[in-house]
DNA sequence: GCCAACGTTGGC
DNA sequence: GCCAACGTTGGC
C-alpha cells in the first residue's frame, strides 16, 4: 500500500545557514564588458545592444527578476588597459531570453537551453553616455565612499553587479572631468 | 551529499 | 603569462 509520505520540505528557516537578506535592487548596476569583444565604442555605435552570453547563474538572476526598464547602468571595461568605468547605460528590457543559447553556431550555445524552456536570459540596454574620462579601478579603488563596492571585493567576478545610488552619482562626477 | 578536479575570470 | 578565487561538474 501506498503510504502519502510527507516529505520535510527544505526551507531556509529549517536549514543550517541564516538565509540570506532579500536582496533589494536599488536600480543601479555595475556590468563588465572587454572591450575586446564589445567595447563603449560598439556600445555608442549600437545605440542599444542585449547583454547576452551570461553564463552565471547569479548574474542571470539579477537580469531575470532585478532589473527594471529605467535602470541604470555603468559600463565597465574589464581585461582592459586600464580597467575602467567608461559610460553609462540604460535597462530599456530586462528579462529576455537569451537566443545565442539555442543557436549551436554560438560560443554561448547551451544544449540544456530550449525555446519552450529558455535558462539563460539576457537584458537590452541603451547607450546614454561616455565618460570624460574614464574612471579607473584605481581611481575606485582610492575613494573612501567607493570601498564597499563589489568591484573591488578579492575573488569578486560577478559581470553584473548591483551599484548604489550614491556610487553611482559618485563615479559619474568623477568621470565628468 | 561530499569534495577534488577543472574551467573561467580578471587584475596584476 | 601568472595565479587566486570562484563556480561548476562528476565520481563515488
Amino acid at each position: 500500500m501506498t503510504k502519502k509520505k510527507k516529505s520535510t520540505p527544505k526551507t531556509r528557516a529549517n536549514s543550517k545557514k541564516p538565509a540570506p537578506p532579500p536582496f533589494v535592487s536599488t536600480g543601479f548596476w555595475l556590468m563588465k564588458s572587454e572591450p575586446e569583444s564589445y567595447s563603449i565604442d560598439d556600445f555608442a555605435r549600437d545605440g542599444q545592444t542585449l547583454w547576452t552570453g551570461v553564463r552565471n547563474y547569479q548574474a542571470r538572476n539579477f537580469m531575470m527578476t532585478s532589473m527594471k526598464p529605467g535602470d541604470r547602468v555603468l559600463f565597465y571595461h574589464s581585461s582592459a588597459e586600464p580597467p575602467a568605468v567608461v559610460g553609462t547605460g540604460e535597462v530599456l528590457r530586462p528579462n529576455l531570453p537569451d537566443l545565442t543559447a539555442l543557436d549551436a553556431a554560438s560560443k554561448y550555445f547551451d544544449a540544456k537551453s530550449s525555446t519552450d524552456h529558455p535558462i539563460w536570459f539576457c537584458a537590452e540596454v541603451a547607450f546614454r553616455s561616455r565618460l570624460q574620462t574614464p574612471v579607473t579601478i584605481q581611481d575606485i579603488r582610492a575613494i573612501k565612499p567607493l570601498a564597499k563596492m563589489a568591484l573591488l571585493a578579492p575573488g569578486q567576478r560577478l559581470s553584473i553587479q548591483p551599484v548604489s545610488e550614491a556610487e553611482f552619482n559618485l563615479i559619474l562626477s568623477m568621470g565628468a572631468k
